[in-house]
This record gives structure tokens, C-alpha cells and sequence, in this order.
DNA sequence: AAAAGAATGTTCAATACTGAACAATAAAGT
DNA sequence: ACTTTATTGTTCAGTATTGAACATTCTTTT
């Protein structure tokens, strides 16, 4: 196809785009690493911090707020619920959804796992300009409408 | 900890990263999907482009760029082996090491997905400027050196 | 040389995630 | 009212990924 005309390598999008995923990578084992003292993993951590900001939600909201599956929830809440970090409740009006909560323990858990989080943030993105790091987050939220878009035209 | 003082959100760095980890984690399921045409996962094209780029690495090179377990390498290769897409010969001055090499079937299915690959970056990211990229690039190759950098230190 | 230590690749059990099939419930169409 | 269609959560089989234990080979130390 190619041999020596546009390598990706030599593509500014591509190289940008590849240590975007690489620097992901990276920061998603560092936390885990870190949340490791709290005996929790990154996904839990996302659930704690959903279910913090908008308590009430309904697996399948989470799910989607994730960008994962219902039967991912389905498995990971039950356990979080045995460990008394979440309640589970049904919906009076609707008896198919279960409402999640967090326990006054799996909130005190959130805050210091959020903590973790910041914490880790600041320190690796410490160098980076204030400036930088809101321009790449106005850049990759456009990026995520797009990608979000392309989800629902599938469907 | 904390109720009304320096939750995340607040935070500009945080949800600078929060955007970042999220539009990773679309375009990984958007490239998975794109994929499926050619048969591969993302996991299979890394390994792919790698070993385009940098023949006759050896497993536990190619584990370490990819920042996964060598075990890992252990399960996918022989696979993509059987599959002929490459080969793994036994190093000469070395025989515990297995360099890899593609095949000209490889070689070809790695630049369909690298096609694939740079065509869905080029969409997705066309709306963002050139300068932008770049200096998304130059911070996240930043935050990879320190990142790379605790690695090693907790060894 | 011999022994101790380190590196490479493999295996295996444990864990995670997914999509498809399913049961229960709700909403829409007739 | 009745049937059809959609939605929610669960289960399950298939696949992925990991870390630890292991065998082999190389390197360093003694």
C-alpha cells in the first residue's frame, strides 16, 4: 500500500494521538497502584465518584455514564453492596431500575479515593501550564461529542 | 474530608484528565469496532505496528513498549503465528529469546489497519488544529516521562 | 570452574469484561 | 383491553489480562 509515503509515524495527529492513548495507559496502572491501599480498582473508583455526584442514578445510567455494559454493573455493584460501600434500591414507580446510593461508608471511601486521584493528577500534570491543560480539555471534549455521536448513528 | 472545599470537578487539571481518559477509552471501543472488519483488536494491531516498526524485537521488548505483562505476549503471538501473520525465530547467540518478524501477509494486514487507524484519528480529530495537537503531544510525551520514570523507581 | 543471580518465555489459576439470551416490567400501538 | 415493542437488570459462556511459579539459558560472583 505504502511503503514510503505517509507512515502514520510521520502524521502530527497520529503521533499526538498515540501518546495521548500511551499517557492513558500509564496513568490508568498508576492509579491502580495507588487505590491499591484502599483495596479498590480504577473501576470501582469510577463508580464511587458517579455515584457521589449524582446519587440516585440507575445502573443503566451508570453503565452508560461509564461507557461499559449493564452486565459489567451487574456484576461489580453486588459486590460493592456486600462490602457496604452501596445500597441498591428499587424504584417505587419503576419496578425494573435500581436506584444506587452510597453508604455514609462508601462516601468517606470516595473522598479519600478521589484525594488519591487529584492527588496523583497534580503531581504528574504539576509541570504542564494551567493554560495547556485547559486547552487539551476543551480540545478532547470536542473529540468525545464527536466520538459520542458516532455511538448513537450506530445504533 | 472534604464537603464544600476542592471537590474534583473544581479542579482544572482533574477534568482536564478526566476529558482525556474519556476520549481514550471512545476511541479505543471506536477503533475495536472499525477493526472488526479486518478480524484484529486493537491489542493485535499494536503488537502489528510495533513489530513494523521495529523488526526483530524480541518478546519482552515488544511486552514493555506495549506496557503489558510478558505473559500476555505468551498468549497473543503463537496465535498470530498460527494465524501467519508472523514468525517468532529463535535467536542465535541468544536461545532464550524469540525475535519476531512479520510476514509479508502481516506486513499487509498492518498497513490496512494502520490505514484504518489513521483514517479514524484524521475524522475524529479534524477539527482540531495542527498547533493544538502538537502541543498535546508535547504534554502527554511529558507526562509519560514521568510516569515511565516512577516505574522504574518502584523496582 | 562452580554457584548464585538475573533474564526470557511459558503455564496456570484468578479476575475482569463483553455480548447474547433471558425474565420481569413498562410503554406504545392496535 | 390486548398485543407488540422497549427497557432494565441478571446470567452465562467466551475471551482477555494479570501475576506468580516454573524451566531454560545467560551473566556475575566467588
Amino acid at each position: 500500500m505504502n511503503k514510503n509515503q505517509s507512515l502514520p509515524w510521520d502524521h502530527p495527529r497520529f503521533r499526538s494521538w498515540i501518546a495521548v492513548a500511551r499517557a492513558c495507559q500509564l496513568m490508568q496502572q498508576s492509579l491502580a497502584r495507588s487505590l491499591a491501599d484502599l483495596d479498590i480498582k480504577p473501576p470501582h473508583l469510577d463508580i464511587l465518584v458517579n455515584l457521589y455526584r449524582f446519587e440516585g442514578i440507575s445502573q443503566q445510567e451508570l453503565a452508560r455514564k461509564l461507557l461499559v455494559g449493564r452486565s459489567n454493573m451487574s456484576m461489580l455493584l453486588p459486590q460493592m453492596e456486600k462490602r457496604g460501600l452501596i445500597l441498591r434500591r428499587d424504584d417505587e414507580r419503576d419496578k425494573r431500575v435500581l436506584r444506587l446510593y452510597l453508604t455514609p461508608e462508601g462516601r468517606k471511601l470516595s473522598e479519600e479515593a478521589m484525594a488519591i486521584q487529584t492527588g496523583l493528577i497534580d503531581r504528574v500534570l504539576s509541570d504542564e501550564p494551567i493554560e495547556q491543560c485547559r486547552a487539551t480539555a476543551d480540545s478532547m471534549e470536542r473529540i468525545i461529542t464527536v466520538l459520542l455521536k458516532d455511538l448513537r448513528d450506530e445504533d
